[in-house]
DNA sequence: ATGAATGTGGCTAGATTAGG
DNA sequence: CCTAATCTAGCCACATTCAT
């Protein structure tokens, strides 16, 4: 326990490019140093911040890494090929950052198969070799010139001014929205007259809701990732937080243990990446489903069981750091184990499908989110 | 031809297992 | 204990296959 409260908190810098690239040279430096020592050649080991729940914290601002690390020797049995990936994104990084370009982790991936294809058999390869470096080098995924791509969309009163001049309003899209492209970066303007931004976990939702043009009803920007949050559609939301920080930020999600995941993710971040998950945290209220909801507007033929994976899921996020500070929402896990229940926001169409719109303003006025 | 079912891939998180 | 490697799960988009 003292060992760990001397701990301090670790962070991945959003260094300039010369600064990642010098960074990335020192390190390469030290390893053909320790191929050259005489009589005691070796292959120095990379080392990084360790990525695991013991080296993890969390507090109000959500999760983050403390400063214990472990070393990734090429050495030992079956660490090699992670500890060539890791020199190799980062070879990839240092030739992006010389020509100024950036590349999505998927062309990193192809870039990889097409000159080493021995090594690597699939995207998850690749994925944390790049958390790696960034463990190893302490720089942002941004810094590396590794962009997030991002299937999320957003509409709604948002107009955004692009570096270049052009103009986009969100308000004004018709029934389409406008995709988060994987380098929104700090080099867009934001004007926005909103009050709110609401968080959808479902496209399915997403549509309906700019269908009926909700955001004319309610003041608000509307965004959906799709699913779970991708880094670009948190780093968005990150960055109109900041923009807008007056605006209230609410989620809507399945009533099951996956939706509060959602939301953790877009609230705590994840340790996995917890040496960025400061920069993409922001502070989301869960304004549905929540038990209270379930109970009252679905009806009883709507409910499935919970599976075994969602118990487990529960029962780990109840366990988890983030959610120790967090009463109301330990309280509502529970009680859907208790309830051994869960339930989809589609299941509110039953009171027909302006219902929806309904609820979520009713939600709003009476304040009822946590 | 049309629309439904199925499969694949991309993204995320987390669990599991083998091995030191 | 720790990590590496591999799976699983959920979400979606998109493509392919299958039955009408």
């Amino acid at each position: 326990m003292a060992m760990e409260a001397r701990r301090s908190m670790c962070l991945a810098d959003d260094a300039d490019p010369s600064e990642v690239r010098s960074r990335i040279e020192c390190l390469m430096k030290l390893f053909l140093k320790s191929l050259m020592v005489e009589n005691d050649v070796a292959i120095k080991p990379l080392s990084l911040i360790s990525r695991s729940e013991r080296n993890a914290g969390a507090d109000e601002e959500g999760v983050y890494l403390m400063d214990a690390t472990y070393e990734k020797d090429f050495t030992v049995r079956n660490s090699g090929k992670s500890f060539f990936l890791v020199w190799k994104v980062m070879q990839i990084c240092y030739q992006l950052l010389g020509i100024g370009k950036q590349a999505t982790q998927r062309e990193i991936f192809y870039n990889i198969l097409s000159t080493s294809s021995s090594y690597i058999t699939s995207q998850n390869q690749v994925n944390s070799a790049i958390q790696d470096a960034v463990a190893v080098l302490l720089c942002t995924r941004r810094s590396l010139g590794i962009l997030a791509s991002s299937k999320g969309a957003v509409v709604g009163r948002l107009v955004i001014k692009e570096h270049g001049g052009d103009t986009v309003d969100c308000s004004n899209l018709g029934s389409s929205s406008y995709p988060i492209s994987a380098d929104m970066n700090m080099k867009q303007h934001f004007y926005s007259d909103a009050r709110y931004i609401l968080v959808i976990e479902k496209d399915a939702i997403f549509q309906r809701l700019v269908e009926e043009r909700f955001f004319l009803k309610v003041p608000c920007i509307i965004m959906t990732a799709k699913g779970f949050p991708d880094l670009a559609s948190r780093a968005l939301l990150h960055r109109l937080h900041q923009e807008f920080p007056s605006m209230l930020i609410f989620a809507l999600v399945d009533w099951n243990p996956a939706g509060l995941a959602i939301i953790c993710t877009y609230r705590f971040g994840s340790i996995r990446m917890g040496l960025e998950a400061p920069r993409y945290v922001c502070d989301v209220k869960w304004l549905g489903l929540r038990n209270r909801d379930a109970l009252t507007y679905v009806p009883a033929t709507a409910f499935t069981s919970l599976t075994d994976r969602d118990m487990t899921q529960a029962r780990s996020l109840l366990a988890s750091k983030m959610l120790q500070n967090h009463k109301q929402y330990k309280q509502e896990i529970l009680e859907m184990l208790t309830f051994g229940q869960k339930a989809e926001i589609e299941a509110l169409y039953a009171h027909g499908y302006e219902f929806l719109a309904k609820f979520i303003t009713k939600k709003i006025v009476r304040q009822d989110f946590i």
